[in-house]
DNA sequence: TCGGGGTTGAGAACCGTTATCAATCCCAAA
DNA sequence: TTTGGGATTGATAACGGTTCTCAACCCCGA
């Protein structure tokens, strides 16, 4: 989602949950059980979660508690809500807490797994993006590159 | 929204309608008043447009028609439905129509500009993706390329 | 001119999401 | 440890963008 700060390695496991911590702290929030457990929930897939994908994962999550949830994990900047395509909306870990990526949505089940570009190609796709934005008179704080198509399942 | 087809002349004025046409009749649909004037308030804005832009544009056209026609439009490949943050979706005549672009997002009033990029960058990052994608197992029909920031009206 | 299938548009229904609010939990002070 | 009180939870109602419904209308062909 942001544009890329190159080469900031990857917090795994509990690095994860101490950033969490100090980004609710920071808002005066908790990091409750159901917000951990709403985390670690983010970590297993390996894409953007719809909510019902998350119930899935966890199903002693209430729906009404990960909605709000991921409302404050956004506000706070520890999550990312993700539209794509199809009605529902998704959800992952900000790049601040995993790697700057992008998305590879099937245009036919909906699923949405990462993919990252070679660090040259980003460079020179920042570059070209600043200097459009420049002439628009608009100010960047961030690129969304997203790849459509059928995946492998799908076929 | 696709992958440019490089240098194909943007279609304008009645040339639009006529390619409108053929595409509605391909599928047995009639080029009727209504849709003819959809197609041309969506040829007013310069960048997509959300329902409710489009109704102010044109007052005579109603919601629900506007909805149905725009999702027949796009089943047949005239006009492209975009989500961006908010909770509206937007439209816009389909790069085949007009020619391959990608999106100023701002952040704060939620309002969509297009922006084309050089056409060196373009065929780079157009070879990347689909290493990438070839990697993943992914077929490609497509790319989605947003900026995200802070418009100039905005500032 | 007439018949009939496509189209229209006002309103109802749908459904993902958000707001409500009483019950519960958890931190901090005593 | 106990206790007070504000934050959090979760079942449910409300909300709102979008889709569906269906009778009235239009338009093309015979």
């Amino acid at each position: 989602m942001t544009a890329p700060t190159h080469e900031q390695e990857p917090a795994s496991g509990t690095d994860i949950d101490d950033e969490v911590l100090g980004l609710l702290r920071r808002a005066d929030q908790r990091y409750t059980t159901g917000r951990r457990k709403l985390v670690a929930a983010l970590q297993e897939g390996d894409g953007p979660l719809t909510i019902n994908q998350i119930l899935d994962v966890d199903d002693t999550l209430a729906q009404s508690s990960v909605y709000r949830n991921l409302m404050i994990l956004e506000q706070v900047g520890a999550v990312v809500r993700i539209v794509t395509r199809d009605e529902f909306a998704r959800y992952e870990l900000a790049e601040r807490l995993t790697e700057h990526h992008h998305h590879l949505i099937c245009t036919s089940c909906g699923d949405v797994a990462d993919f990252a570009l070679d660090d040259r190609v980003e460079a020179t796709l920042d570059r070209a993006l600043h200097k459009a934005a420049d002439t628009a008179g608009f100010a960047v704080d961030g690129h969304r590159l997203d790849l459509l198509g059928t995946c492998g399942s799908c076929d």
